[in-house]
DNA sequence: AAAATATGGTTCAATAATTGAACCGGATTT
DNA sequence: AAATCCGGTTCAATTATTGAACCATATTTT
């Protein structure tokens, strides 16, 4: 049941680690025949979302992508206004930039804007799922976004991904209930080693968070002196962010961010 | 046969002119049965590749687009640098660039960047195939892409769009050659009125044309005083772009731009 | 250097999923 | 108030999909 369905889930294989495959490989991973699959192939080839390397025989995401998202960013405009957001906050900052939404209670990242300005920096896939527990953004949207987060997500396996990743839920409860108090979230090293995030939530028109825009900082960087700064940018940023998707803020809401105590 | 391929052909009737289709109207518009479209959109719509607006129940692209967009930006890097190097173009002649490329004998539009610099602009359409013989990305195309590509073109109908649009074969062919000696190519409202194109190929590692930017400007603008500076841009950003991909110029190309006599 | 195991791709009969006409309830138009 | 639009559903007939076995070729192992 689903046939295009199946030749679409043949997309989800591929990966900023394994951005081309070949029709065995990829007929192993996604368990099902190699007939079925180079039809499937040949289907999204047609279509341009698949291409075929003529030289070493492997598939990888084709053309068609780049008109879909051309045409999607036509009907659902922002997204341009939000890069050039983030640009502006990026040379403020001079760190990278971490644009993510919430889609059926997965957090997708959505835009990266790198940092030009230092050697060290963060540089984050752009195709990745946040995990909402290990990660700023996501720390944020479960204080900010739809009630029922909280639950859905404690309701499925927890993962660990560093030594300071949190995965207790009472844990996860108090730490979203500072974030609820101070407006932003922070994370020190719990997805990625090394790496300190900060993140503050946007808002829809219901003032339930959609998304949420951070700021990724490497360790050596991530110092008090630092940290005022980063803070004024991610006010500012969240602000315009939200506004410019429409959405507005609660009414309790910070106006300014202030360090934990 | 191809029921996969059915379903991904209902999103070529998505445009930036209808960005948002409802069901009945979807139906008619593909020629199938209103079941088997709202099948297919459910299966779109599970992948992600299409969204149902819920207030007015009408369907759009979905934000698995931006996803696959990202990713064929990691197995084809390059896209991100482009449109930087682009941006900078825009900068310096202030007028608004165009990026398309060629896939299966289609001139696809593939990066817009328009000009912050003037509020009269040219505004383009990053969804838009290009007609190879009324845009000046077209004629560039014909003069430095692929053998078989004139004649591939000439055996299709050619298109009028304007007054000025080339049409005869004869006179088609007598312009590329003059491309083919200077190296860019102009549009005088070809393709619309009162829009000015100036293009410059960006060569492939074969030494052919693989794509094509150009620089749209307003009929206002299109003086022989501005000429110069355009010309400019156009041959350093062909020429880094062409680097970017990988590719390499020709060795009888003209490294720096001439107006026409 | 021969055997074994990969690879991408093809064939074809059995099967399981796709299809479209008719239909439904509700909202607009006429 | 009748007619027409809309999005969505049902179900039997049919049509396209499926997967095991197979092929030719390239690479690895013995």
């Amino acid at each position: 049941m689903g046939t295009a369905l199946n030749a679409l889930r043949l997309l989800e294989y591929f990966s900023s680690s394994l951005p081309e495959i070949g029709l065995s490989q990829l007929a192993r991973l996604s368990g099902t025949n190699k007939a079925t699959v180079l039809r499937h192939l040949r289907a999204l080839e047609e279509f341009g979302l698949i291409e075929q390397n003529p030289m070493t025989k492997s598939y990888a995401i084709g053309p068609a992508s780049l008109r879909l998202a051309a045409l999607r960013e036509i009907a659902n405009p922002g997204l341009e206004s939000a890069r050039q957001k983030m640009q502006a906050a990026m040379l403020q900052s001079g760190e990278s930039l971490h644009l993510s939404m919430l889609e059926k209670d997965i957090l997708q990242s959505v835009l990266v804007v790198e940092t030009t300005q230092h050697s060290v920096r963060v540089s984050l896939d752009p195709t990745e799922i946040l995990p909402l527990n290990a990660t700023a953004s996501g720390l944020c949207m479960l204080g900010f976004g739809p009630d029922h987060l909280m639950d859905a997500f404690l309701s499925t396996e927890i993962m660990r991904f560093t030594e300071t990743t949190l995965t207790d839920p009472d844990r996860i409860r108090d730490r979203v209930g500072l974030v609820r108090q101070f407006g932003w979230s922070g994370s020190n090293g719990s997805y990625e080693d090394g790496v300190h995030g900060f993140a503050a939530p946007i808002f829809g028109i219901d003032r339930v968070a959609i998304g949420a825009i951070s700021i990724a900082v490497p360790a050596i960087r991530a110092t008090d002196a630092h940290l005022p700064l980063l803070l004024r940018t991610l006010s500012t940023i969240s602000d315009e962010l939200t506004q410019s998707f429409g959405g507005q803020r609660p009414e309790n809401f910070p106006t300014e961010f202030h360090p934990f105590p």
